[in-house]
DNA sequence: CCTACCGATCGGTAGG
DNA sequence: CCTACCGATCGGTAGG
């Protein structure tokens, strides 16, 4: 990695770090530059424009390129292993990145989606492929269509974390005690064909 | 209502909108003061500051506020008919207010959810006459607890409102069309005993 | 509730 | 002529 990529990484990172913690207007340039390492300057000399180094954060960062891979990994010989399985990677992958999700949220509010459909364009092939293999899998699922199967197990993970956050330090630990287990449990029930086990 | 009042009010309201579409670090005061009608000073006659502001609008129009009342006042005989009009209930509420999740995102962004607390305070004795009621109607329920029912429930909410915001303009009509049919029918399922029907 | 104004800091750019 | 970056400062705006 020559020096000039190497420079204009350490920005992105330190814009993603601190974009999560304080938002986005609150975050400076100036800030940047200095936990970068660099003048301020400097950083123009990688990136037009504030606005351009987020965009660059939420490429590199968005919590769709953590997620796909953790389904896309997931093992198992049933659809309740399958499930199960790809749900604790979710579960790592969030853990890993306990905040990451603060950027959709910043580009929501700041930007109004304006990045998103980049993300998507990215992403949506790697869906389609996820859906391909649900549906090769479909034996014992409900006669729901794959993209709202996807969806539910996707937004299962947005609003756990979402809830963590929000109710993490000040609800009664019977409010979050094997909330996941029971969410994953709820939405397993939901898309399995009743059966007689 | 006493004219203070009222310029009080209008200065939430503005707040509100405003803070909603461009983000509280991309509100400026002054444009507040114009928007309200006031001069920038005069909104320190009523608010100690743009944090006080936040605090007032983030009280008045919490998302959980708009909530707690569709779920209170789901009708029905059975458990499928009081989640089916709770959840039509929820629709309209977010239909009405269409960004006013917004504040919780700013709230955890820029706030780090230093006022959750406040918010939480007020609901909790109302979600737990809700778990109460959801108990005494449990017969047909799995054995699940019902704090975690309310959070599937809210959560998927929270998980659909989050999907058509971020995907709304960018994807094919499939991935959206009856998604929340579809999201409450796996719920339903996951929560209900599997019984002869 | 307004006019007038503050210390400081904002995102971005100058020449070298 | 290139890259990567500097110290200093631009015109405007932030909350108060």
């Amino acid at each position: 990695m020559s020096k000039g990529e190497d420079t204009r990484q350490t920005i992105i990172d330190t814009a993603h770090k601190l974009f999560t913690r304080q938002g986005y207007h609150g975050t400076s340039m100036r800030q940047l530059a200095k936990e970068a390492g660099i003048a301020l300057g400097g950083v123009y000399n990688h990136f037009s424009g504030k606005e351009d180094i987020f965009r660059a954060v939420f490429m590199e960062n968005h919590p769709f390129l953590e997620m796909l891979p953790a389904i896309e990994g997931a093992q198992g010989e049933t659809i309740e292993d399958l499930v199960h399985d790809a749900a604790a990677q979710m579960l790592a992958a969030i853990k890993r990145k306990p905040d990451f999700i603060n950027l959709i949220f910043i580009e929501i509010v700041e930007f109004k989606n304006t990045h998103t459909h980049e993300i998507f364009e990215t992403a949506f092939p790697r869906g389609v492929q996820i859906v391909a293999r649900m549906e090769e899998a479909q034996g014992s699922l409900r006669a729901i269509p794959a993209l709202m199967l996807i969806r539910a197990f996707i937004g299962l993970f947005f609003s756990y974390h979402l809830a963590e956050t929000m109710l993490g330090e000040i609800t009664p630990p019977e409010f979050r005690e094997n909330a996941m287990d029971y969410q994953v449990d709820i939405l397993l029930h939901g898309i399995l064909e009743r059966s007689e086990e």
